[in-house]
DNA sequence: ATAAAAATAGTACAATTGTACTAGGCCACC
DNA sequence: GGTGGCCTAGTACAATTGTACTATTTTTAT
């Protein structure tokens, strides 16, 4: 019986190291390798590719959107799991699109995760519930004529810039003075940022911000 | 030396049953049990008491702060560690008040989780750079005559209510028809717990849910 | 080289939120 | 039997956000 090599970036140091004492009970695990964010992850992989990287959807540095997005792109032969705490459907759709291999709420039991580990190798892709109701409401809501509730999630540097200072509790005036932009472009980012994500007001992006770790 | 008996109270499951693992590798904790929200460790601890609870500060079903305000009324000799992802001050220092014995935060090093437990047993209280962070930003505060940044982060059950269907997206409107009350009640309640919090628009009212763990 | 995406800036108006007060009824606690 | 906290509701106005467009320049990718 084959042993898996895994790879595993979060934030949270007290969650990482634990989680990295939970994956060496693992039968099939053989080694285990942690990092504090994306781009550490990248480093580890650079020199030598796990089976499996395990990655919070949550982080500061480089959030996990982007960090499997270069994982992807680098490293095809590794596989993604993505860890997260709220079922943010906007996001997971956009990033089994991109090709991620699993998703998992960070309240599951540490037996899916062993079994999502040994199945995101064996069989390509881990299917649960969270998985299933994302792709069922795609469906339903292509299907009702309704737009779908996103177009795309990944805004770009500037927009998460200025999510930040909205996140800061800024005004757009104060934004656009702390840039050296027009309050409307300001105000402009805003609302393409809101129409991407799909919310029509300041709490849907802040919730947003927070769902994705762009902040806090 | 004498060894101790660890209760932890986390609502993701996989972070829980890691530190479980984690904490059970520590040389002076003899038995470690885990509760998925405040409520169930009242329970368990109703029937026989730690030495130490571990708390986090964000759980849906009853938060942090309650459980440690039910906690310290009703078994004073247990003592308290809370954990939180966010240094989140304005809570910080009621908890303090309140009687709690630690704060740790989610990205502190597992070395420093044991010599808190130990700490918080043996003297009574664990400092750290947290702790004296947000009684420093308290003590100038008063002194350059501010108002400190807030006056007590309670909110009532009412206002708890309203801050959860701010954070749907409702607005003042549809909060007032749901809840058949005024939109002004509804708006009154809004400037109270902003108050209270101590900012001064939504986008603050939307963070201090998310970090206070009264949503997601 | 050119098309697409991103960033910039604008106008004008509607809707919502934020500020600053007053005030009555209810309930619990001392 | 008063005091204080909580819930309710009000008025009136200021400030900010949200909607709906158009348009130019810069950057990026094929």
């Amino acid at each position: 019986m084959k042993k898996y090599k895994v790879y595993i970036a979060d934030d949270h140091t007290l969650f990482r190291k634990a989680m990295v004492n939970l994956l060496r009970s693992f039968h099939r695990v053989l080694e285990v390798k942690d990092a504090e964010n994306g781009k550490e992850l990248l480093t580890l992989i650079k020199y030598e590719q796990p089976d499996v990287a395990i990655v919070d959807l949550q982080m500061p540095v480089m959030d996990g959107a982007e960090t499997c997005e270069q994982l992807i792109k680098k490293h095809p032969e590794v596989k993604i799991i993505i860890l997260t705490m709220h079922d943010s459907n906007k996001y997971i759709l956009h990033m089994m699109e991109m090709g991620v291999h699993a998703f998992l709420l960070k309240n599951t039991e540490p037996d899916e995760l062993e079994k999502a580990i040994y199945a995101v190798i064996e069989k390509d892709f881990y299917h649960n519930d969270l998985v299933a109701a994302v792709l069922r409401k795609n469906v339903t809501e292509r299907k009702s004529g309704q737009r779908p509730q996103f177009r795309s999630a990944e805004l770009t540097e500037r927009e998460k810039e200025i999510l930040v200072l909205i996140c800061r509790e800024l005004t757009i005036r104060e934004i656009g003075q702390k840039l050296s932009l027009s309050e409307n472009t300001v105000r402009n980012h805003r609302v393409n940022m809101m129409d991407k994500i799909g919310v029509n007001n300041t709490v849907g992006l802040v919730k947003f911000a927070y769902e994705a770790g762009i902040v806090s």
